[in-house]
DNA sequence: CTGATTATTTATCTTATGTTAAATTTTACT
DNA sequence: AGTAAAATTTAACATAAGATAAATAATCAG
């Protein structure tokens, strides 16, 4: 749990009771590599912290399987658009490498939300840096070049292309395969 | 205030105390057509509520303005990138019509949800909502041709098309306006 | 109401990315 | 290690959208 906690603390740190109330709904999983985590038409009732591995959320566009987003070590991921409706997912979370997770139950962590405000806080913050994430990924997608778009992952994020299959990297790049072989081959 | 309330409303019903407590953080604002609301460079520290008028966001791509996004009457309005890191803002808000306004005091706001957690718990379900509508528009924009965003658009948002100028909206579909042009005299 | 400005459309040409298919390289399994 | 399967690259051609410019339509100020 300590990795988990030390993620918390960049956000909100929390009192002992707190900490000890979170932990209660918390389990480890490990999964194997390529292993769906959680599978497509579930409601995501699970934050998975990621402790060691990559994970990634996909889900397909006519027959086509399209990456949204990676997640990496000490980060964490769900998928939001089903979380906070309640809604069944259509996509799916799947391990691009052999994986160890904390699983952290959504519906026993909202209830906690009532004992502790300090919780509340701490996961509105942790999704509000998300969204600013999510605002900022629409713009790179949206006024950027594919080709400004794979030199900006190169730069900040080169860790996606060291780890993970290029066929995974150009869907989320909203490229294909071709594509983006084609631009790593300029230079 | 009754429009805000009502709003709150949908997200969580605040007590008496709760509602006195925002209202003495809110502030009428009226603004003319064509007049930027909040300017680039400029950390937000405002959220507003649209009680009359359009609004949308706007920030400049190598000299090319580009719309963000746009809002409408009952919903809020506020540069979250900045909002949330406490950067400055390389956005602006401007009213595309003549507009009455409600200003909330961000900074004010967040004082409050020490005293008041339902109103953190408020503006945490705002905010999740406008992120799953975020997520969303990753995937339109990434996975759905021109075409079919300006079709969805007109199908689920037509008010935007009657209300804004389509210079405006051709940047928000992530396209130019002779693109957009083209596309909408097929048919 | 009129002229000037701004917005929108149309036309032409260019370019980035998509599509399909095949060749090559890498990875995984026995 | 050797083979099959999967991933990546390369090639050739097709297409959607960009760029620029000009024409038309709509809006606005006096």
């Amino acid at each position: 749990m300590n990795e988990l906690i030390t993620y918390f603390n960049k956000y909100n740190t929390l009192s002992e009771n707190a900490i000890k109330a979170i932990s209660e709904i918390c389990k480890p999983v490990n999964i194997k590599k390529n292993q769906d985590l959680q599978s497509i038409g579930h409601t995501c009732r699970t934050i998975y912290f990621i402790k060691k591995g990559v994970a990634r959320i996909y889900y397909f566009k006519d027959d086509i399987e399209i990456t949204e987003c990676f997640a990496f070590e000490n980060a964490i991921i769900a998928r939001v658009e089903s979380l906070f409706t309640g809604k069944p997912s259509r996509k799916a979370i799947q391990m691009v490498e052999n994986s160890e997770l904390i699983a952290i139950n959504s519906t026993k962590l909202f209830d906690l939300y009532d004992t502790f405000p300090e919780i509340e806080r701490l996961f509105r913050k942790i999704f509000e840096a998300a969204y600013v994430d999510t605002v900022n990924r629409v713009e790179s997608i949206q006024f950027h070049s594919a080709e400004e778009r794979y030199n900006t992952l190169l730069k900040e994020n080169s860790n996606v292309l060291q780890r993970v299959p290029l066929k995974y990297v150009a869907s989320y790049l909203g490229i294909t395969q071709v594509s983006l072989s084609r631009i790593r081959g300029i230079r």
